[in-house]
DNA sequence: AGGCAACCGGATATATTCCTCCACTTGAAT
DNA sequence: ATTCAAGTGGAGGAATATATCCGGTTGCCT
């Protein structure tokens, strides 16, 4: 492979966890390629389908997303650990919205993706065992409730993440009261009124008023 | 107005009802025309923007949305009313993919559609007030917070809907066990892990060179 | 019945994104 | 320095969606 030739694919890389953090998986690859000084043909010829630019680009946050979940397995309390990891784990989501959709989503071409997935799913398997043996996690949670967990987080983010971003430890501290974990204290604090209001977002792209108002509401 | 005009109008309504629930509240336009078996001008004509249409189409849902809270509000038990209430809501959420996205969005030219969403949200912080002094909801709930759990649920609907409908039970479940209401019994049943992981839904277009992609109506 | 304003719907212009083709450029081996 | 496979980038075709234009149609009133 030839030196530019890496440089370029490196040049790639970056603008696309730049391009896809800010505006989702679905961001133009126009963009990408834009950001990243290249012609569009030298992103396709590198990554034929948008799945392999996204796998590619998101494999180490997907690495650490599973590191995390050993990182928490090798803590000596499962409780104090399983509210860390899901605080990281939150957080994680907040701070990259692509990263948001691509854990849940399936990548069924990118075998290291969902090797990560695996991993981290096991060891998320193994903590909750743990965590139920030390009496800190209620006995009918199962690890599935893991994905809808993180499923309901990526709404919360996608509405109100700019806005209120508080909302999402917010929702974890309920998570948290519910799963049963020991001492959780209080809830942690609100988005204000104000914030959560906003959090509704204005329609995309409302049109510019053309001759008369809408009718027949 | 012509009588022909406004059965169009009728059958555009209709049609929008149907394709949003389907689809979501992007769904091309054209198809909500063609399903109404009119012109996309006729459409136009009627309703100049996107969010015109939404607005029309989605009235009388967000108005029994805001009624919903004030059948709850005529019951004697604020605690089993809240509860029922947030039942409600979320299978509602469910079985309409499209009044899932309006729930969380606002229409700043639509006034009937905020008038209506005032009117649940103003129904709803008296509910909050009663259920605390029943003492059945936590006395850090906060009204926004519903916003918060509808935008969750919407997040659980999006990748989890159709294949694990339960989990938007099971999610307000959570929700329940954490905000305090009494006596709420085990955690409705999780989905199969089966259905769980497929949730996870594949990237979409997954650039297969098949001349035709699978469209369906 | 006749006339016309209201109404219709396909054709069309515009815009966006995807993805490929191909003429040109360049790294590096000799 | 020469050579050429490896590499590049932009032009442009295909697909999709938005929004408007305009020739033709039709309900309704007299």
């Amino acid at each position: 492979m030839r030196s530019d030739a890496r440089l370029n694919q490196q040049k790639i890389l970056e603008a696309a966890r730049d391009v896809f953090a800010e505006l989702g998986i679905e961001a133009p690859l126009e963009r990408v390629a834009r950001r990243a000084n290249v012609g569009i043909a030298t992103l396709y010829r590198r990554y034929p389908t948008r799945e392999a630019l996204l796998a590619a680009a998101f494999l180490p946050k997907m690495e650490s997303w599973a590191d995390f979940i050993e990182i928490a397995l090798a803590q000596p309390d499962p409780c104090t650990a399983l509210v860390s990891y899901l605080e990281s784990v939150f957080a994680m989501q907040l701070e990259d919205r692509g990263f948001t959709d691509v854990l849940s989503l399936s990548f069924p071409e990118a075998s290291s993706i969902e090797a990560a997935r695996e991993r981290g799913l096991n060891g998320f398997i193994e903590l909750v065992q743990r965590s139920k043996s030390a009496e800190c996690l209620r006995a009918d949670f199962v690890p599935e409730d893991l994905l809808f967990f993180l499923m309901a987080n990526a709404g919360v983010i996608h509405s109100a993440g700019v806005v209120a971003p508080e909302a999402t430890r917010r929702l974890l501290s309920y998570f948290l009261q519910a799963i049963g974990v020991r001492e959780v204290g209080p809830l942690s604090a609100s988005p204000s009124t104000e914030a959560a209001r906003q959090a509704m977002r204005r329609m995309p792209h409302s049109a510019v008023a053309t001759s008369h108002p809408p009718e027949g509401e």
